[in-house]
DNA sequence: TTCCTTCCCTACTCTCAGTAGGCTACCGGC
DNA sequence: GCCGGTAGCCTACTGAGAGTAGGGAAGGAA
């Protein structure tokens, strides 16, 4: 009725060509739904082309969430890496600000789907999990080896919890911004995180004087928390 | 030997311990298998059940992940609380140092159920994202009211950062100790995240002066930051 | 034209979340 | 004892969706 044409044939593409097509519809269809509630029949209907291309050109779902996230993960790097490198003459708090700014930035800019890919629908556990780590780990042993030029006599252990930290800290903030924190623009945002961050990281640099274990009972006691259980002595010490 | 007898039917049992026993089920396979790939089938075999009381008594598969959540969520609050309440009397770092040696702790004990059933799995998107975030909003709260009470004069949006920074680099550290870490004590590690955090919660309390931004180019030119790395597919240092 | 490579499709299979509908063990009350 | 009645339980299905088998055609090279 609506096709007198016998064979509603795809018009023929080269292969990178459909593959970036394939990416772009299941971006979005991965930030719309998440990643348990997409279906492979749905991404294939938004190219116009059929299931079986899909696996043809990445493996499984799996595989195809993962091209998403090397993607995304690839430009978010692209972003950051030119902030900080503007941003180099400046100092290490200027970096490291202008890092978490641009990192913010990007979030905003990719809403859910940055939520999504990056950080949500990890499908875990089986060799996507161990994919995502470690395109994880690749940014993880960037920032230790920036770390690592102004904090040359840490140890390994002291660098690599930096940079986790960082990076945890980065993800979580920036997921509390699109979820409530809406009105505080990335700039804030970074200054924010930065004033937490800056001075351990002044202080492991050698940059400024260590900070003794504050005071006993400060302002107030922290006695909203139930100052009941037997008092687990000290728990201060270095490593 | 095995069963002469002819039905295989199941003991009965009061719901509330029924219940109990699918938890515990479910939090192994969970843990064992990730949430996409855990099966209903599995656990209601696990627990020596049929797959319809799983349904009954939670809902969906979902639901069932959510149950489990729960459980591990409020047993991680209540050893956190106990050892900050422990720690109070001797101050904030001491504070901080005992909560999160707390968790790291917590951590290792449940191993990949918690690396599962805390971080990854999250199904995303739904009703359970939501459930999950908000359970995961009870720890924000807990750490804010205890920030505020040394940040009095501080802005709701510095509380907030910092409050999700912690969150989020416990998160990330405590995963990397799972993964690679494994040598290092949680009490070593909480120690080398306070070392990272105090400072800057010390100078935005005011019981440190404030540390200026710092020289330019340190003991290494952050130029590029990476003049060595190819930066194959790596990022920066993003946070 | 003919061949052959690359791109693409229809039409399945199989696993698994979720459901319909019924049975039975146990606890009263008589 | 006997007789409900309810709470706990089960077998046997449906439907959705991931993944596959096996073939067809466009377009370039010879």
């Amino acid at each position: 009725m609506t096709e007198p044409g016998p064979a509603p044939r795809r018009k023929r593409m080269p292969r990178a060509e459909r593959e970036q097509q394939i990416l772009a519809a299941a971006e979005e269809v991965f930030a719309e739904r998440g990643f348990q509630a997409t279906s492979m029949d749905e991404v294939s209907a938004r190219v116009g082309v059929s299931k079986p291309m899909l696996y043809e050109y990445f493996v499984s779902k799996e595989g195809l969430l993962l091209a998403c996230v090397a993607r995304i993960r690839a430009d978010l790097h692209t972003a950051t890496l030119e902030a900080i490198a503007g941003a180099g003459p400046d100092g290490p708090r200027a970096v490291l600000e202008a890092g978490l700014e641009a990192y913010f930035d990007f979030a905003d800019r990719h809403g859910r789907a940055w939520a999504v890919l990056l950080n949500e629908s990890v499908i875990v556990a089986g060799p996507a999990e161990e994919a995502i780590e470690a395109i994880r780990g690749q940014q993880t042993l960037l920032i230790q080896s920036a770390l690592s030029r102004w904090l040359p006599s840490a140890s390994p252990e002291r660098v690599a919890v930096f940079a986790h930290a960082l990076i945890g800290a980065g993800e979580r903030v920036a997921r509390w911004r699109l979820r409530e924190g809406a009105g505080i623009k990335p700039r804030e945002s970074a200054a924010l995180l930065a004033d937490a961050f800056w001075p351990g990281f002044a202080v492991a640099a050698g940059l400024a004087p260590d900070i003794p274990a504050g005071p006993g009972p400060g302002p107030g006691v922290p006695a909203g928390l139930a100052p009941d259980a037997p008092a687990g002595q000290d728990s201060a010490k270095r490593a």
